[in-house]
DNA sequence: CGTTCATTTTAGTATGCGCTAATATAAGAC
DNA sequence: GTCTTATATTAGCGCATACTAAAATGAACG
């Protein structure tokens, strides 16, 4: 999916006494595996039902049964049940089952997001 | 969408001599826009292009040029010009234009959450 | 002016996502 | 065993998303 059908882009010598821009590669240093985790983890939290999920479980003082979660999000059983299948699967909640119920847990991982969202929220000016 | 046909909940009085689960309603204290910013930002970064759009900007000592950021992503021209546009929205890049040029950088948000993500990505056992 | 270059915008399309409804599993209660 | 209760799984559908290709904008330069 990458193929430039011809090299219309200045060379690297080129570039050096070009007109300023254009005058570096660029690159970072994440593995494909690190990325590909966290924009799966993006993602996941990059829906309403399932946010919210997460932050009820982070603003809990101890972990919390599904059936406590799921009044608060306004989509059917299911859709609960597959937000937190969701969300174990990315890494950001734990889950323990006792008797007919599950309960889940925010992983520190989670929790360091969330805080950075808090933290950074003021930082953009409306 | 929220149309419970029945009560089968049990009521907060019952849940209190009930087997232990449902014994408390679970909130978070957001208010709906900053969930709904929240939501976008990560449903923004949720997105291989646009992710690595940003760790671009973000690994860059100072603004970057579009035309340096086009050939790393290995979507069309198009594509990219899309993936800024909406990192702009979604408040995670500042730009500048310079002649025929635009500039990138990102925001202290954008640093804040990249931040947390390197942080907490030893955190998740593999 | 017209041409070229950098970027944005639009139109169209194919794939993926998030939901509901229904069914399945699994564990207590009886 | 049957009957609930709690959660998970599946099928299916409508809608959103992410891309490509093409056209449009806008700035520099002749």
């Amino acid at each position: 999916m990458n193929e430039p059908t011809t090299d219309e882009r200045p060379t690297d010598a080129q570039r050096e006494q070009e007109t300023g821009c254009c005058s570096g590669r660029h690159e970072h240093a994440l593995s494909e595996s690190a990325v590909a985790t966290d924009v799966e983890l993006l993602a996941t939290l990059g829906n309403d039902t399932r946010y919210e999920a997460l932050r009820i479980i982070a603003a809990a003082d101890d972990d919390v049964c599904v059936c406590e979660i799921e009044p608060a999000l306004g989509v059917s059983q299911g859709a609960v049940s597959q937000a937190l299948s969701r969300l174990f699967s990315a890494g950001l909640v734990e889950r323990r089952k006792e008797g007919r119920w599950r309960y889940y847990s925010s992983t520190p991982r989670a929790e360091g997001l969330l805080a950075a969202l808090d933290e950074t929220r003021g930082d953009v000016r409306d």
